[in-house]
DNA sequence: GCCCATTTGTTCGTATGTATA
DNA sequence: TTATACATACGAACAAATGGG
């Protein structure tokens, strides 16, 4: 109607959603307007609402109580501050490697399995987090690739 | 029939839906069945189909294409490999945690702080895939969101 | 405790637009 | 051109949960 554009009314409702989740209009915790609201505000039906809403939902944005409202869950630009997360992540899994190098032969072999495939894993996490990365068409973070965590050759 | 549990029909009809695409019953590249058929084989709406199916392609397993039909792209195995690779680490930092309380004083106390860093932002890292799964327009594979201890609390 | 308005979640039917064969 | 099929959008109805009176 107001929007002539090809873009679906309920993924520019879902957008517009997002934005004002994201700029802290509707803050973590809070409600978001009803669906009869929410329809009469964009001037658009209940099932447009409701797809958007459903998008939302599905994305982990939100979460819906019946009966009481459907509130906000969390923002979408946490994924990028989390993203330090990994960088701190790779830090600590090199500071283990070291202190392990550092401890050598006193430590038990069971232990020392575990701990390398602790590193195995943090790879493969790495390897889908940069194909994650990918398909989000995003630029991947330096600070991820920069990590030389994937080669530790501990005597073994 | 089916109605006897209280899990609703179109998360039923995507459930099955998904179980003939991880038995090879519709094969990767192959078609399923148009949304007519699929109401009639069912014995359920138009709108039920429709919402399994578009269950399904939020979570990346077909993909539709008008006025061709609704094709598979992956199987649910493959989908899931990446969170399989998280439920691996979070197994193997317990178990590292299990052999850390084991050791007792054996273990150096810097080590021991360091290995809880690590679990802490292991539940990071989870969190933030939850997040990329999300900007990717996937809610969340269903073994991720079958994980043990599965809080969806961020410390926030 | 009971009734009632509100809200979400689900389901139904139908109509229109667009793409493919 | 006609037919099929998906995507979107409209309206309507019911159940369940919540909260106020």
């Amino acid at each position: 109607m107001t929007e002539s554009i090809g873009r679906p009314a309920y993924q520019q409702v879902a957008d517009d959603l997002r934005r004002r989740i994201a700029e802290a209009e509707l803050p973590v915790g809070s409600a978001i307007p009803s669906t009869t609201k929410l329809a009469k505000a964009y001037g658009v039906s209940i099932t447009v609402v409701r797809a958007a809403v459903a998008q939302l939902r599905a994305d982990g944005l939100v979460v819906g109580q019946p009966g009481k409202g459907v509130f906000v869950r969390a923002t979408p630009n946490t994924v990028a501050e989390r993203a330090a997360s990994i960088e701190d992540l790779m830090a600590q899994v090199a500071e283990l490697r070291a202190e392990l190098r550092r401890a050598g032969s006193a430590w038990p072999d069971e232990v020392a399995a575990e701990v390398a495939a602790l590193r195995r894993d943090v790879g493969l996490i790495r390897t889908h987090l940069v194909d994650l990365y990918a398909q989000l068409d995003r630029p991947l973070p330096t600070t991820l690739l920069a990590v030389p965590g994937a080669e530790g050759r501990v005597s073994e």
